[in-house]
DNA sequence: TGGGATTTGTTCGTATGTATT
DNA sequence: GAATACATACGAACAAATCCC
């Protein structure tokens, strides 16, 4: 039922709480993760806070470095709009898989999640996001392929978490109306069209986010090098541990 | 240096130990992989050994089941091509974000790689695979696109690993001709060509190797089907724990 | 700059679950 | 089918690194 590389234990449960919490923004990019906290928090130990934290690694939520806390990832900016590019290509397949190949069954359980979506959209920004996140994932789980599953669910989260950190309001509206454009392609097995319609809704979220904020991309010397002193020694890059 | 996900300590060199151990085929898909006896042979401890499985596990080269001996992956044949799909759009963008931005050095260091596969011809057909599928990692890891990397490198494993399961003698010949050709067109700036080329080439690749063996694709129950006994009861499917 | 408090890295013992005879 | 052998799951404790005042 999960995903092959989770253990199964109760170390994907924390990831998956530690995981939401990401995503719904309770927790921001950066914050601190301290084993023993978490292992308090949810009432283990520090072994299985550990794993769960190693799990959410390798999805490339949280960032590890050795003996140090761990944190929840900072996307750059780049890396967000690389993120967006990987997506787009993946969730092609995704609906060329599934294209003209939907159960009834799978069809109603998508309409369904566009009423929730529609449902919450007078509610929390965090929850819509969530929801728009999750009906994605919901599509790569209809392919039976493990590999897409997992790396859609992946770049999916991070495009989440990569939104909240640099994306705008996020007008569900269109968002809602365009899932429904995919689905009415995949029923109607137009594969050609149901492609673009996916690249495009994708792309359109990433513009609406990511474009309008190219982001200074500050670095320290350079935002201070109109500041400089008259008369002072040059500056001088001194060497920065990555 | 490493890929974000990795700790930096003890666990990744094992973890690469026993990755090229896997590549090269010395442990076939199956294997157990006991963490006591890992340690030993490393001379480390079994948390390390487990830290060592549960990285591999992550990237989808070893099962790890609950309460059972980890194996290495039994990728199954639709796995190796729905893998293979993904990595043709995968290694597309990379040649997207490459193509005509090559520095003299990236493009020497590639010819040298091409030169050591010639070397390496009339050796042994696991160095060649090894180092064909290099080949592929060398090129994801020069866009300095972190994700990108991670799935192209993990996805490159995984068919390599599929290959030695699957796959027929490989003709080393073709591939490394096709290599060539990705290189020149990269350097020639020409994108188009470039990713032809490239997606050209993994698609032969995919089908020298697993087109030619359709495999049976055994159900038990459809492969007794004909021996049915008459007279008998009619055949009931029972569950399946996947 | 230094030192104490905090946090991670690692080992190993015990408990629990699995396979095999 | 039960008992034995064996492997993993988990946790407590110690060592080493880092953080912060």
């Amino acid at each position: 039922m999960t995903a092959k590389g989770e253990h199964g234990d109760r170390a994907s449960t924390i990831c998956r709480a530690i995981r939401r919490a990401i995503l719904e923004r309770a927790l921001s990019p950066g914050d601190k993760l301290p084993e023993d906290q978490l292992g308090e928090r949810f009432g283990v130990s520090r072994t299985i806070a550990r794993h769960a934290l190693g799990q959410l690694a390798s999805e490339g939520l949280v960032e590890l470095r050795r003996n140090r806390i761990a944190v929840v990832a900072t996307p750059s900016f780049e890396e967000a709009r690389d993120e967006f590019d990987i997506r787009i290509e993946l969730e092609r397949l995704v609906v060329r898989a599934l294209c003209g190949r939907l159960s009834p069954r799978q069809v109603e359980e998508l309409n369904a999640h566009t009423l929730e979506e529609e449902r919450a959209r007078d509610g929390s920004e965090v929850v819509s996001l969530r929801l728009a996140t999750e009906f994605h994932v919901r599509l790569a789980e209809m392919t039976g392929k493990p590999t897409l599953l997992r790396y859609v669910r992946e770049t999916a989260y991070r495009s989440c978490l990569s939104l909240s950190t640099f994306g705008r309001p996020h007008s569900s509206d269109c968002a809602i109306a365009e899932h429904r454009e995919v689905i009415d392609a995949l029923v109607a097995g137009d594969e050609k069209r149901a492609m673009n319609v996916m690249a495009g809704h994708l792309d359109q979220v990433a513009r609406r986010a990511l474009l309008q904020a190219p982001e200074p991309r500050g670095d320290l010397m350079d935002i201070l090098a109109p500041y400089a002193i008259p008369n002072a020694p040059s500056p001088r890059r001194t060497k920065r541990r990555t």
